[in-house]
DNA sequence: GCACCTATATATAATTG
DNA sequence: TCAATTATATATAGGTG
């Protein structure tokens, strides 16, 4: 019987293809850890094995982060226009949401959604400086308290500032 | 001289070491082909490249938004817990958000956060119904002229619903 | 720089304990 | 199931055009 040379394709037997699941991350990763380290380049990978109730992430869940938050920061260079259509992106991550609503309980949950839009009233200037980042609780009260004062800023920019058209991109196009 | 065998650390010669990049990388996109294939299992890379303008996105740019999207998303199993603390998690996107607000300009910036308001809001209910998930520009509007009912209803749940403790974390205690 | 080549190093399928 | 072994397949360093 040979040994060594396998086909292209899903190894039928479990405990099988169990072992080459093994064998092969293991080797996947030295092999990453090999290039980036001749080679000085910032890598990471995610792989969600069958039975594993963890992915395994590459180099560590803190290096996965930092390199996946590298890239969905997408700020660095334009990477994102030639890398994925904005729009697109946009629209999976809407699709997601209402996937997700449903299911939305947990108190955890809330915290991040509620961080999500401190971000977004953050980068609007509707609030005004950079809160306690420790005292998560205390930013949702104080989001929630100040919701009329930010509807009214909101309220007003829309109505001074509105450029009212639907089209294609044109920046707001006001001076300094 | 010896064929082969390198020792563990950067290559000094910048073309030998592009050389070395490029073979290396091919070869650790197979052997991530392979064991995807043999194993049935999913998984993804990114590799930044030295010179490389855009980075290596292993399967596809697609497949590895999807991938990513998969663990960002965090809602199948509660992996979060193990694998990363969510406050810690919350925190570094906060200080993200302050590290990126001084570059917001783009229309296309402004979008995306309006987007991300849109997140949290349809995750809250404040508002019904899937939007035109097309339209994001009519989105923006529609968000910014519902403010003011928006606002209203916040302040509604907040008054009525409001625990109002700080402290840790204790689910909302409500029976079916 | 790239494509190919070939000697060598490395990864791993199949086997054994 | 895991670890060790070993025969074989594959990856790749260094060389050539």
């Amino acid at each position: 019987m040979v040994r060594g040379k396998v086909k292209l394709r899903l190894i039928a037997d479990e405990s099988a293809r169990r072992a080459a699941f093994r064998k092969r991350t293991k080797g996947l990763l030295k092999k990453l850890d090999e290039v980036t380290k001749l080679c000085d380049v910032e890598a990471c990978a995610i792989i969600y094995g069958q039975n594993e109730a963890q992915p395994t992430l590459w180099p560590s869940p803190e290096g996965f982060q930092a390199v996946i938050h590298r890239f969905m920061g997408m700020s660095e260079v334009d990477r994102s226009k030639k890398m994925l259509n904005l729009e697109s992106y946009l629209q999976e991550r809407l699709i997601k949401t209402h996937e997700q609503i449903n299911r939305l309980s947990s108190e955890n949950e809330e915290k991040r959604l509620t961080l999500i839009m401190y971000e977004y009233l953050a980068a609007q200037r509707f609030v005004e400086k950079p809160m306690d980042l420790v005292d998560l609780d205390g930013l949702i009260r104080l989001l929630h308290q100040n919701m009329g004062n930010i509807a009214r800023r909101m309220a007003m920019l829309n109505a001074t500032g509105t450029q009212g058209e639907a089209s294609s991109s044109h920046p707001p196009n006001q001076s300094g």
